[in-house]
DNA sequence: GGATTTAAAATTATAGATAAAATTTAATAT
DNA sequence: ATATTAAATTTTATCTATAATTTTAAATCC
């Protein structure tokens, strides 16, 4: 029942690389040296340069044959092609979720959706964030959609960490408030298409923030 | 210059590997053997386990720790789960390649199209199809959206070449046309949703096989 | 003084070897 | 004969070491 953590060392390395990526830790096109790494966990070589795989795989990574890896450098094209691509996807497993979600799961998502109105920084937000947006899509029941999800999130939680959006409010989640209606009354085309105006925001630029909101 | 052919031994491995998992040379859900693999090819264990990692970013295989990597199994509800996927993405590409698509690049489309239909064997046929969709998705400029279709056209191809769908008609090309035509006279929504019925077609059970051809 | 070539240093990529884990096989007891 | 336990083998995961490539630095030439 419990789900593989993989203890593996070069799960750890990779989980804790891609947080601190995901973080800002690294400037985006630093160099990442594996002996340098391999010296920090204590292992080898090996294992980091097999987690730079499964970074470079996340996108968070780009490697150059036999000149080693970089830190992804994104520039807004990129942040907005990762919004498109959630919009896509997540609307296509709240299509599939929405017929399994009951009363229980919704409520749940209410209660993550105020802890994210209550979150004292971007972090515990995106946290909560990324929660709700877990809790309501996973019941579409597609493992490889919801893998592709999450990894466009950590794509998403970057972007947000960077400090490029600066002035960090709260008000997307009066949009999960909008969902949640939407989907109680079983309305799933308006969810889904506020779900799409919703993930696509964060790609917009700073001074048009309210558009998305006003705009059908 | 233009040596970003990956001319790693890592890079030749995973390609090799993931043309012969596609091709249904291994049984899904049968163990590769890292050993095995490194004699065969005459190289280390090392680059054999860091394709393996490429390959299971890629869903051709799936990995548990200390136990090695397996062939992933795919059942219907899987290979649905990737034509809908394909179908999300694919849309969204077209909708942001449909404007950038010249004479010159759809007049090449029709021709790669022919070859299509002229196709001796599946093989072919599939990587004339693969080629179509690549030449009209690629203008989008969202490589990060490329990528990822390309590893669901992977997924898709492994199934039609398993056999599952065994009565392979070449129908699908006359999609092919109706897409080129919607472009031609610039009805992109027209396009789109012709893209999208054609490729969740591929996920539909045999019988039903001339119904998305009549549907809207 | 600036640019080009050459040498040195750093880093990546691969190989061979070792330890830990899991699967298989064998043996024993019921 | 079947089930349970224990030994043996296979396989993975990792480490240390070596070879090859790229980047950095210096030195020489124009």
């Amino acid at each position: 029942m419990a789900h593989d953590k993989d203890d593996t060392i070069t799960g750890r390395i990779t989980r804790a690389l891609a947080e601190r990526i995901i973080a800002g830790e690294f400037a985006p096109g630093s160099k990442l040296r594996q002996d340098h790494f391999a010296e920090e966990f204590g292992a080898s070589h090996v294992p980091v340069r097999e987690a730079f795989r499964r970074l470079e795989a996340q996108g968070l990574v780009v490697s150059e044959p036999r000149r080693g890896v970089r830190v992804a450098s994104f520039d807004i094209a990129e942040v907005r092609e990762v919004a498109e691509m959630r919009a896509a996807l997540e609307v296509l497993a709240l299509r599939h979720a929405a017929p399994h979600l009951t009363g229980a799961i919704l409520n749940e998502a209410e209660a993550i959706n105020r802890a994210g109105e209550n979150a004292p920084d971007v972090r515990a937000w995106e946290e909560a964030n990324r929660a709700f947006h877990r809790l309501i899509l996973a019941p579409c029941g597609m493992p490889r959609l919801m893998t592709a999800i999450d990894d466009l999130h950590a794509a998403s939680a970057r972007f947000l960490f960077s400090g490029f959006r600066m002035e960090w409010e709260a008000p997307t989640d009066q949009d999960h408030r909008a969902i949640l209606k939407a989907l109680r009354e079983r309305q799933f085309d308006v969810a889904a298409a506020t779900l799409a105006r919703h993930v696509k925001w964060i790609g917009t630029p700073p001074g048009t923030k309210t558009r998305s909101r006003t705009a059908s």
